[in-house]
DNA sequence: TAGAATTTTCAAAAATTTCTGAAAACTCAA
DNA sequence: TTGAGTTTTCAGAAATTTTTGAAAATTCTA
């Protein structure tokens, strides 16, 4: 049987061309697009076939999958094949690219950053070069934080949030006025 | 002059190898970061010279870092070289850089998915597709409303919001109070 | 308008990433 | 145990991306 057909094709393939913009390579995207429209699990020679690519790309596309926690394993009585299907909902598996995406793209920074930002600079140059390098993390940690604190947010705060739209700025302004001249040791 | 020593060097070369998690390579994102340590501007072959790659090259990545609104072109008296600069502050590059992200990884997936759902599905199977693809339509729309918004805020607000911490919770709380069963029609 | 200085272009080379498929490893029922 | 069914591994092949460098184009000055 064909699972490939129609809107799911279009949707898979372009999965497949996205998938570099959000972290992984061309087949691995197509899998997780099939495995997140495909309400039945799959096992590997279905994905390999529904693709037309090799067993072998399968494992080692469901092994990343399965490293991101996009992925889930199931079994079906009296078949030894191992099947798939997306984990989570669609907002779940945001969740988890988001903070995988943070992990990958601010940790490594903000970590050389702070080893670098603690010598001292060597002459005059090094010392500007520090301090815009202080400007990046400080700006790097911020957002990071920032990013932390959205994928704590619960689904309906989060949803809340998003929502709001302009009425941020009113929000915000809203806080001013409730809080005063009140300090603002709120994080860390 | 050698113009990468000591730490301006490990944060060129790091911005190198994170440069391809950002949207760029790894001799673009080379370039950015020493036009952005650097004080005084650069011209193509000082480019060149300091990150060992081809008088080509350099051509390309500027016209890629321009095409970003990354750098900006600056004459010196009496030269007729071109010089370039990081453009704007680490918090405009930054914003920058955030708004081309959303453009590229959200806008060709919202469209083909708006395009997706006009039509009607051919059986069952695609109808189930189609609800899937529905939902992430939905959440990619309203992360990318977020993500406009986000952009167009100034930087005192978006500041103030990114500080927030745990504290938007509490803010979101507020708001309730304050609206009381008041409709929510602020967006679009 | 010539020609020197500079930048851009782009075909081909190099580097890197992804994919294949056969062999190895694993798992389980008999 | 054995061996059939299944998954994983990984060296080499294929595909893709990046880089080079020489030639073409552009820009400026004299």
């Amino acid at each position: 049987m064909e699972l490939l057909t129609g809107q799911t094709k279009a949707f898979v393939l372009h999965f497949g061309e996205m998938g570099s913009r959000w972290g992984f390579n061309r087949t691995v995207g197509q899998m997780l697009a099939l495995l997140t429209v495909h309400a039945e699990p799959l096992n590997a020679d279905q994905l390999a076939e529904a693709l037309h690519i090799s067993r072998g790309n399968v494992s080692m596309g469901l092994k990343e999958l399965q490293a991101w926690r996009l992925v889930e394993l199931r079994h079906k009585p009296g078949d030894r094949k191992d099947y798939f299907t997306a984990a989570g909902s669609i907002w779940q598996m945001a969740r988890t690219v988001f903070e995988e995406r943070r992990k990958r793209e601010l940790e490594p920074t903000l970590s050389l950053l702070r080893q670098q930002l603690l010598n001292d600079p060597d002459n005059e140059r090094e010392a500007q070069a520090q301090e815009k390098m202080r400007e990046v993390y400080d700006l790097l940690e911020l957002l990071d934080q920032f990013a932390t604190t959205l994928s704590r947010l619960d689904e309906r705060d989060l949803l809340k949030l998003m929502k709001l739209g302009s009425g941020i700025t009113r929000l915000l302004e809203l806080r001013e006025k409730v809080k005063g001249g009140a300090t603002n040791k709120t994080s860390r």
